[in-house]
RNA sequence: CGGGGUGUUGUGUAAUGGUAGCACGAACGCUUUGGGAGCGUUUAGUCUGGGUUCGAAUCCCAGCACCCCGACCA
């Protein structure tokens, strides 16, 4: 990609309004436009950034079994009538279309997921199965804060899984924990990420939050110092002792959830009739468990935890270029030449990159703004690198630079 | 949803009742070699609707929007 015709632009000007640090770079840097309070544009640079995490999440929930499939946004309200959630869930959207008729914009799929299963569940042969979807999700949050880490509008994935028994469940259940664990490994984040319990609803003592700790998060957990599994603010009320290892010494910090799991049951399988055969010839509520993961909050997250005073620090695994070649402006017209060369022969290798090929721009602004943008490896060509054969390669994250061969360069990427 | 704050060119800001100014951006010209370049010219703004006043960005009322704190958060 020629950065002369990308679409967005770098503001050097710190906004006023006191947002994340994340809300701020990511803003700043071009990857997202706000329309308005809790609702985000995701510009060309934020959206490969959000396609690479959708990726990781899906290669993962693909080889933990989960079937990808799409529910619809829009949803029928009697569905929502059915499980009491039209009138006690507040961030529910309601919409109204012709002759009056009320629809609710799908926060979460329980009331699609579970009567589609029911058209396809008839005996334990048909179990256990799980499926997922990657999709946008409308909350009507009474307030939308910290630029996307909470929003109306937001991308998610949410895995339903499918059980006879609560065994099955339980098994699924503690697998779906490790799948998590190595997707924020990928996102660049697992350090960060704690396992917290929550509170676990009618039918389950626990429910499971990922809280990534930063800041900038709107959640307290209390890690605990034996066994570095968390709570949050809930249980903590409720119990003084980790419900891991019973310890009962623990660290504060703040968190933003970037994942939760929950064991439905039944709670939605009576409400929608779920029902199966079972070997012994009996019908059986269907089992559910739910899987879920915010990928735009995610991406904010991973900018919470990968800054520094410069500007974002992209882990490779999703950032939105591989590489940013960058030609220092100069007369000798093999500086030009000689870049190009090299974009065209990264292109050809498959390798994505962010060419700063735009003439009128001097080097320190472009270095400026490739700090901002944030992209792990920086490759410079200028009148000094070619007198050597070399460009200059420098990683976003490290201090120093240095000089390689433009030869040994393509051969250590081929 | 309760409380608080703020709305001035594309962005960041100044002007506290009396000529809307500055910086960045953008455009043009000339100049310019590796850490947000220089000179010159130009561009563009008081959230909306009322009111007070000779005169309103400024004071008052209403609305809208955004931000913050809290509450809420399968």
């Amino acid at each position: 990609m020629l950065q002369s015709q990308l679409f967005c632009k770098i503001n050097k000007n710190k906004s006023a309004e006191v947002e994340s640090v994340s809300a701020d770079l990511l803003a700043r840097a071009g990857f997202v436009d706000q329309l308005m309070a809790g609702v985000f544009t995701f510009l060309p640079l934020g959206f490969r950034v959000l396609k690479n995490i959708e990726n990781i999440i899906r290669k993962n929930m693909a080889e933990a079994g989960g079937q990808e499939i799409l529910m619809p946004v829009l949803q029928p309200k009697e569905n929502w009538l059915k499980t009491g959630r039209w009138s006690n869930m507040d961030v529910l959207f309601k919409i109204r279309g012709s002759g009056d008729k009320e629809y609710a914009m799908g926060p979460t799929h329980e009331e699609v997921v579970s009567p589609l299963a029911k058209k396809n569940i008839f005996s334990y042969r048909d179990l256990p199965f799980s499926v997922f979807q990657i999709q946008t999700k409308f909350r009507d949050e009474l307030r939308a804060k910290s630029g996307i880490l909470r929003t109306r509008e937001f991308l998610m994935k949410d895995l339903y899984s499918f059980h006879t028994t609560q065994e099955d469940l339980d098994k699924y259940y503690d697998k779906m924990i490790k799948v998590y664990f190595n997707v924020f490994k990928e996102l660049g984040i697992g350090k960060e990420t704690y396992l917290t319990y929550a509170s676990g609803g009618t039918f389950s003592r626990y429910s499971h939050e990922f809280q990534m700790v930063t800041d900038a998060g709107e959640d307290l957990i209390y890690i605990c110092n034996k066994c570095k599994t968390a709570i949050n603010k809930e249980i903590k009320a409720e119990t003084p002792a980790c419900p891991n290892c019973s310890s009962d010494s623990f660290e504060e910090k703040k968190a933003v959830e970037v994942g939760n799991i929950f064991k439905l049951a039944t709670k939605f399988s009576l409400p929608f009739d779920l029902k199966f055969k079972d070997k012994d010839g009996a019908e059986k509520p269907v089992i559910m468990g739910c899987y879920g993961i915010g990928l735009s909050r995610a991406m904010g997250a991973i900018v919470e935890a990968n800054y520094d005073e410069r500007g974002i620090i992209w882990p490779k695994s999703v950032a939105p270029f591989a590489v940013h070649l960058i030609a220092i402006k100069s007369e000798n017209k093999k500086v030009i030449a000689t870049a190009q060369k090299i974009y065209q022969d990264l292109n050809k290798i498959g390798i994505k990159v962010l060419y700063d090929d735009r003439e009128e721009k001097f080097a320190g602004e472009k270095f400026a703004e490739a700090d901002m943008i944030g992209i792990p490896f920086r490759i410079v060509v200028s009148e000094k690198t070619i007198a050597k054969n070399s460009v200059e390669v420098k990683e976003r994250s490290k201090k120093e630079a240095k000089l390689v061969k433009i030869k040994k360069l393509m051969q250590s990427l081929a």
